[in-house]
DNA sequence: GCCCTTGTGTATCTTAAGTTACAGAGCTGG
DNA sequence: CCAGCTCTGTAACTTAAGATACACAAGGGC
């Protein structure tokens, strides 16, 4: 387990810096209140690199994370090799699984990794739970993560129990494209086949079709994207909008 | 809209009534402070005939439901005329669907309707949050049900993505006998086949090898149960645990 | 009883998805 | 520049799942 944990909590009273770091939580900081600041100023800034394991099957967890950079993602595995990603977080999210430690104890059997260098602040169990009672804002925003996980996961069932594979691979195409800004994507087909659930090979052959269907263009763990309105039709298939 | 709403709220200061009521809701009422009656105490109860849609892709619900009697089903429908289970709501749950309402208006596409005659405690908007505010145990009841259903649509998402349809069946049946304590299910295959996600003439096969298996006996609207351990050793599969 | 609806059984066919098994391409580090 | 990775492409095959198309059975109402 090779995270580096950093000491420096932020100065009480002085909220500028943890504004800072919260930037990318204006669903948070604009409506916060006192008790939710207090509790902010107790967290801790902790560092993960790539690839740590943030949690496994049934790990416990003492601390809610605030992601201020970096994501995360939260997976299930098969016994036969095989994944499938439930969601990530990302800055503006908070770790929703450990919600459920944090609750009452109970665990989780779900995987989280870090996918890139992470920082995040961690909130004492206690204090969470004092902020929770004390804030109306905290309270609205955790709950407000935790329905926008449960509709998203209901997507995400409605796309495994009726979508063809390659819609859902173009459906997922659009959105990682949307969210880097149509910049080319660094994944491997593998990769992606553990985003959706699914093998290699299905992945790699699918990812041909679009591209003799000029949507996008391949190259060694990368892919451009060529013509977004052609994906995006392909993503629609035979008029469905599980596009979202 | 077919709903019959009565207006006898229960008395006043009055508890007992409503431990009666909540009787199905131990980890509520068990640890229910002064706050958390208070806002049960402003419940009206109303109930529903079966088969009511309770609620659809995008209305509004001023209400947050503690379900006494019957159960409901929250469900997606394809545009081809299938159906997935997300979950269903059942005494000692509170209807989380809602709560996307309560808590910020976004709405959440998807359909609930009652399975049966429905009995529940509907808590006005501004209770549910005056509670939340106040009543720690009340808090901790919401995100216990919160998290639990998080785990549960996990569990849905594997069995999808990596699960057979056979052994999807059988782990399913299993667990209907276990709530019924092994008294047979009453249910149509095509029922069945809305609840996974599938066709009816799937479920019509697979249940069939089950009974050739003897697993179960089939009969009209009706399948009995013959042996439970064989039907648990199919939902195994090859070794797999996925029963829970 | 007879009709009609609803539910079931099943055979056949089609297709999506997964598997196996390689070949070869591109990168990286010695 | 060669060895050895990792990643991709693809063909051939297998299997699960779904679609089609009926036949028939059970029950309810008249």
């Amino acid at each position: 387990m090779n995270f580096v944990t950093s000491d420096r909590s932020p100065a009480q009273g002085n909220y500028d810096s943890l504004k800072l770091l919260l930037a990318d939580y204006p669903g948070l900081i604009e409506t916060a209140d006192s008790y939710c600041w207090k509790m902010l100023s107790t967290a801790k800034l902790h560092s993960f690199d790539a690839n740590t394991v943030l949690f496994h099957e049934s790990m416990e967890c003492k601390h809610l994370m605030l992601i201020i950079e970096g994501s995360a993602r939260v997976y299930k595995e098969s016994d036969e090799g095989r994944e499938v990603t439930l969601y990530r977080v990302a800055p503006g999210q908070l770790c929703v699984h450990n919600l459920n430690n944090l609750v009452d104890g109970l665990s989780y059997p779900v995987m989280a990794q870090a996918e890139t260098p992470l920082q995040g602040l961690a909130i004492p169990r206690v204090e969470f739970h004092k902020a929770l009672a004390e804030s109306t804002s905290f309270r609205n925003y955790v709950l407000r993560t935790l329905t926008e996980r449960l509709s998203h996961m209901a997507d995400l069932i409605t796309g495994l129990a009726f979508d063809r594979l390659d819609l859902r691979v173009a459906c997922w195409l659009m959105q990682q494209f949307d969210r880097s800004r149509s910049q080319p994507i660094e994944l491997t087909h593998n990769e992606i086949a553990h985003e959706l659930g699914t093998t290699r090979e299905m992945v790699s052959r699918i990812l041909k079709e679009l591209e003799h269907k000029r949507c996008i263009q391949l190259a060694r763990g990368r892919i451009y994207l060529q013509c977004k309105y052609t994906l995006r039709l392909v993503g629609e298939g035979k008029g469905k909008q599980r596009l979202k």
